[in-house]
Parts: structure tokens; C-alpha cells; sequence
DNA sequence: CAAAAATAATGAGCTTACTCATTTTTCTAT
DNA sequence: ATAGAAAAATGAGTAAGCTCATTATTTTTG
């Protein structure tokens, strides 16, 4: 792990850090994101309220920086969680069950969080994002090369394009979940729909049924 | 149109909104949305700095406001846009591309209207949003309908479960068009295979083939 | 028409995210 | 060890969205 490379200068860069990560992931989950003031967060971290921003350009950014370790973990779960079913569609509702439920947990949260994942502002946050797009996306694809093997899926179908659509989808409904459109067994009726219709194009052409539950 | 049913109240408000509205789409058009400040539009349209949030509780729904009409007019011309090609796939692309091209025209304003569709505050605002997706989801089902009696889809498919999966894929790559993540090209890439994906869980059981492109 | 009630407009003031000139800390070279 | 350079931290200051007590306008009532 090369501990002892840290320079002085790196080792009170990355405790500060740590410090204000967790001053904010405290705050924000006791009083909620918006009520959480940046000052708040310094105070808390024991650093100035300057400082703050040499480790987060914004407000917002430190809501990526909270979180990103911990959607790390929920996907994981999530993984885990789907591979208790047998069948593809359900692996795949499973899998998004998970991190629904998580949202769930912390809806003023979470809604924070989908807003900044349509606005990214910094190339790191960029970063963030997309390792957990492609740590997310890359599980799908696992689970539909796997149901190529039981034959639900047709060996030709292109894994990162399927994965990409069911994660469409789940967007999709999440945001409507988050915004009020749905409540959560409207968010569920509708990604069961829309997962079927996707798992029919990626059915092997003789197993396609005529009709879509 | 009822023109004389106006009280004197309901017109002052009615030109008062109109003012404010025209003030700050030339504003958020000529100098991007965060260069505007609320007190600006406020001195536009000829009103007191607290008078704009009677009329928006937030600058954020000033956005949904200014463009909710400019919006349904987008969509109209996409649907016409689509109707000039024969296939159904390439009309769901030509639909949206219409869109895409007109969020290109102005990027910034674009990602702060993403924003905003993400984090629905007012029940105002969500009453706007959800009739834009109607309409939109509205004439995707048409032209999925429409396609049935061609043969590209089979009658027993759901039109909205498809239409709201098309619509489910574009909203993730415009996201990924307006944030970076993918430029002009990649997005109609993936749209493209996506969508070729779905429709292959639309199209009839005996016409299902075993490649997608 | 006058008084009272209801609604709308006002703008000074508040809060808070963010900036930046200055100071402090750490690293490097001699 | 010391000077000088580089990096990081600081916190007072700024700007802008939004609030709310007060004022103005419109409607309703008697």
C-alpha cells in the first residue's frame, strides 16, 4: 500500500479531506442537504470556511464526494441481491429494488443527488460519476452474459447496449419516483414493463413470444 | 376565448407574468441563465426585484416557465420531422434528433433546463413537466401504433410501456449529450443502437431476427 | 359611494455560497 | 540550518436569490 510514500504536505491533505467528508456526510444525513450550511461543515471539520473549497469547487460537489464511496457499497449489495434470482428480469429488478430502497431511505437526499448527476460541473466530478455508471452498468452486463449461458438470451446481443437500456429505464422511473410522478409500487409496475419489453429483443428468435405480459 | 371575463385583477396579472416571462427569455438568451440575476428581470419587465417571485417561487421556475411553450412547439416540429421517414426506428431517431438539435442551439440553457427536470420543487411546475411528456410520449405511441400496421410491430405490444422506453433511452443519452459525456456523434450512436434494441422487443415473434446490427 | 376585506406589489434586508488578497505551512536547494 | 519558492489555509468581503413587513390596488359589502 506504499504508506509511508505520503509526504507531510499529502498526509494533512488527505486527513482535511476525510475530516470535511465526513463532517458533511454527517450533517447532511442529520439535517438534510439543503438545511447543512458550508460554515456548518467547516465548523464541524475544524477547518476555515475557505477551505472547504480547495477540496470541493461547490456545495454540490461535495455531495459526490460524500457519496460516491457509499453508492459503491449499494451496488455491490445490489449485485448480491440479484444474483438470489433465478431469471434475468428478475436479477435485473432486484438489482434496481436495491438501489430504489436505498434512495428511499433519504428521498431530500436523493434528489439532491439526481440533480447533480444532471448537472456536472467539474471534469473530477465527471470522473466520479462515470465509475460508478460504468461499476453499475458493468454488473448488468455480468448478469446478461450470464443468462446467455441458461439461454434466456441470445448469444449475439450486444452485453453493453443492454445494459445501457435497462440502466434508461431505471433512470427514467428513478427520477419519477424522486419527483413525485410515482410512488414506489408505480416505480416497480413500470420498470417490470419496461424490463420485459427490452428482455423480449434480447430473447433468442425462436423463444420470442407473441405477447408482452 | 372569453376575452371579456378578465377581471381587472386577473389582467394586470395576466400582462405582469407575460412581462416577466418575455424578460427573461430574451435575458437567459442573450446572456446565459446563470448570468442573469432575478433583479435584472425584474428592471426588464418594469417590476419590483420581489414582484418576479410571486410569479415563480424560484428562478429555477422561471426556466420551466419561459420554455414550457418553446417546448411544445419542438416537439411538434419532431413529429414532423419523423413522419417523413418510412421506418419506424428511424422516424423514433429523426424525432428526437429534432430535439437534440434544438437543445444544441444553446447548451447552458439546455443543462440548466436538465437540471430543473430533475428536481421538480412546485406542484406547478410538475403539472408543466408532466404535460410535456404526454405530449411527447403521446406521439411516439402514435407512430408505434401507426407501425403496427406495417407489420414492424406486432398488434399485442403496449404502445405506452414502448413509447415510454424509447423516450427512457433518449433521456439518459441527452444527459450524457448535455454533461459531456458523449459528444453529437456517440449520442446518436447509442441512440441508434439502443433503439434498435427495443424495437426488436416490439417487432412480431416470427419476424425476430437473431442479430442486432 | 364609503368602508372594509382581499389580493398584489414593493424593496430593504437577510442568508449563504463562493472569492481572493493575505498569511501560514511545507518543501527544496545550497 | 536557512532562504527562498511553492502550496495550502484563512476569513473578511461580495453578490445574488429569496423573505417578509409594509404599502398600494382592486374587489366586495352595506
Amino acid at each position: 500500500m506504499a504508506v509511508a510514500a505520503l509526504s507531510r504536505r499529502e498526509q494533512n491533505k488527505h486527513d482535511k479531506r476525510a475530516r470535511i467528508t465526513a463532517a458533511a456526510r454527517a450533517l447532511f444525513a442529520h439535517k438534510g442537504f439543503a438545511a447543512t450550511t458550508t460554515q456548518e461543515i467547516a465548523d464541524a471539520a475544524g477547518v476555515a470556511a475557505g477551505t472547504i473549497f480547495t477540496y470541493a469547487r461547490t456545495k454540490d460537489d461535495l455531495l459526490i464526494l460524500v457519496f460516491h464511496d457509499e453508492m459503491l457499497d449499494v451496488v455491490e449489495r445490489a449485485r448480491k441481491r440479484a444474483l438470489q434470482q433465478p431469471r434475468l428480469r428478475d436479477q435485473a429488478i432486484a438489482f434496481f429494488n436495491e438501489i430504489a430502497d436505498y434512495h428511499e431511505r433519504d428521498l431530500p437526499l436523493a434528489r439532491a443527488l439526481m440533480r447533480q448527476l444532471s448537472y456536472v460541473e467539474s471534469t473530477d466530478q465527471r470522473a466520479l460519476v462515470s465509475q460508478l455508471m460504468r461499476r453499475l452498468t458493468g454488473h448488468l452486463a455480468k448478469l446478461i452474459d450470464a443468462a446467455k449461458a441458461t439461454g434466456e438470451v441470445a448469444a449475439s446481443r450486444p452485453l453493453t447496449v443492454a445494459a445501457r437500456t435497462l440502466f434508461a429505464v431505471y433512470f427514467l422511473h428513478l427520477n419519477g419516483l424522486l419527483n413525485g410522478y410515482l410512488d414506489r409500487a408505480q416505480f416497480e409496475r413500470a420498470l417490470t414493463a419496461d424490463f420485459t419489453l427490452v428482455l423480449a429483443g434480447l430473447a433468442p428468435a425462436r423463444a420470442a413470444k407473441s405477447k408482452i405480459q
